[in-house]
DNA sequence: ATTTATTTACCGCTATAGCAGCAAAAAATC
DNA sequence: GATTTTTTGCTGCTATAGCGGTAAATAAAT
């Protein structure tokens, strides 16, 4: 699922100086969770996993080609 | 959480003119899954939520500081 | 106004995500 | 190369995501 989602988390995670016990404490997870991430599982919890990005400072954006009409609503 | 991810599934599926249950069958997950992330239920499966919005038509796309020296490797 | 379609909201059931604990393998540090 | 740290990979347990079914409330179409 070409994502990178494994990789962007373990790029951010190396760059942070962070092991994975480190990075699991601090977003506020258990251990196995940014395991399996990296390891490339996608059936883990959408909250579970913007816990590890917040951590790491990365931030999820949604796009589309409505998303530009989308945005000019509100 | 202010991904406004209710609002962008249900901005979309209403353009595409669908219903709740024509979105699950086509997404291939329950119809309970729609209703549920509309309402803002964000402990639902990061693999469930990519089913959604790939019917949609919806990309996710991850941001970061780092994130440009990450696309420049590879 | 009546019918039809959609949405909201519950239910019980099954599969599994997330957890901590442990130990062996691998990597990094000394 | 010996020691320490990190990673990989299991385990059993608990909480819950996802499922279809049902039914009432709401909205849309006739």
């Amino acid at each position: 699922m070409d994502y990178q989602l494994s990789e962007i988390v373990f790029f951010h995670r190396k760059k942070s100086g962070l092991t994975r016990n480190q990075l699991a404490d601090l977003a506020g997870v258990g251990k196995t969770v940014v395991y399996d991430i990296e390891k490339g599982k996608e059936t883990i919890r959408f909250s579970t996993l913007l816990k590890v990005l917040k951590a790491l400072n990365v931030k999820i954006t949604f796009t589309s080609p409505l998303m530009r009409v989308f945005n000019e609503k509100s």
